[in-house]
DNA sequence: CCTCCGTCTACTGTATACAGTATTCTTCTA
DNA sequence: TAGAAGAATACTGTATACAGTAGACGGAGG
């Protein structure tokens, strides 16, 4: 009975999945090369679905191609990174905005919830579970925006982002605390429905993160 | 020797650019369903690159998935297009922005270029020149923003934005003079290296755009 | 006439095979 | 010892083969 639900996903998509939390658990080196009939051998399947999962890993900005062919975990510079932020603050706020307008109640539980959360994970000094958690909020946010292009281009930039991430925590634990307090005002913004207010809330967390992000990786 | 320069592109490559190109220019019917085998007769070549390239345009939302397996064009809403263009206004906003700031005289001559063959094109009411040159000009601008990203996702949504554009050609020439007003205003704005205004002035073009585009859609 | 069931077909998902080209390693020469 | 040429190897790009499944079609039972 549960195997008709389990056989219900194709490899390509596994292997994607799979390729794909490697790279952003930093199980792959940036600019490691990754060959197909390694991964094929890891994964005991073909080169076909690997080559489908790389290719869309590739449309992700994950993955570089290597004009010989052949394909190479993405290795952003600094440059890159105040690109990224360039456009993720702009993003986000707009996603912020949106979401001061039209999320739901429930939404706005999840949000509570997710900062109480982040209270607790901050309290135990549980890195994994900060990141996580983290990053939720702002997914949570961004779903509510009910924009499907603010979502998938955001995701997508926040997985790119999400590289050294853990070093911004490991850095300086008063980071996370600081996050916080931007996630709890941004929150107060989107429940009194002012959406100006809170794309504001956003724009300074997210600038807050970018500060933080540098200082982190001069290293 | 030239033949060392044509070899140096993949089937998958040209497979991608193939269906990208049908896809844009409506040789496929929006909601069409795309079948490998017919394909790969069509252009002789095995379904394997075939595969690759619509795992691609799939990421660039130009393809939706079935859940059963097999793709179809994809199909945008009225909504969609809403979505779309919240999202487009934003961001080639921020593009005119950094372009202002950033571009050199070699980009500025580009524009100016593009201006005057945007006035010609108008002139011997050459539709598809047409196209060509508005696209051409919003992507100088994107280009100069000397932001991957911002350039990625811009011509991302771009790309799909480009399904009923011709309509608004079509639906009233006074159209493309007004945009062509914009052009010039955005271009002056950006040449004067004034960041701010050139975003106010791609805001405003954006929306006109918007506007012509819903109307031209309504049918 | 409808609908339920089976078969048949068309298509996708995956594996495998093969050819061609980078890349690495070796060996020879200056 | 450095550098170049050539062979051996390692990978990729593409084609082909095969299995499984979803949907179409058609016939039997109500």
């Amino acid at each position: 009975m549960s195997e008709l639900i389990v056989k219900r996903t194709t490899l390509k998509q596994q292997v994607y999945d799979y390729l794909k939390d490697s790279i952003l658990l930093g199980e792959f080196n940036p600019g490691e090369r990754l060959i197909e009939e390694k991964i094929a051998e890891t994964l005991n399947v073909s080169r076909s679905p690997i080559r489908e999962a790389v290719r869309m890993l590739e449309k992700d900005g994950l993955l570089n191609v290597h004009q010989t062919g052949g394909v190479t975990v993405v290795n952003p510079t600094i440059e890159d990174y105040r690109s990224l932020y360039e456009v993720r603050v702009e993003m986000e706020s707009l996603a912020a905005y949106f979401a001061a307008e039209r999320c739901d109640d429930s939404e706005i539980a999840l949000m509570e919830t997710s900062i109480q959360e982040m209270a607790h994970e901050i309290s135990i000094h549980n890195l994994k579970g900060l990141l996580r958690v983290n990053f939720n909020f702002h997914e949570i946010i961004v779903r509510a925006s009910r924009n499907p292009f603010l979502i998938s281009m955001t995701l997508q930039l926040r997985g790119i982002n999400s590289f050294y991430r853990r070093a911004i925590v490991e850095g300086d634990p008063r980071n996370m605390e600081n996050a916080l307090r931007d996630h709890e005002e941004i929150f107060f913004a989107i429940r009194k429905r002012d959406p100006d207010f809170a794309r504001e809330c956003m724009r300074k967390h997210i600038e807050h993160d970018y500060q933080a992000f540098m200082k982190a990786v001069q290293k």
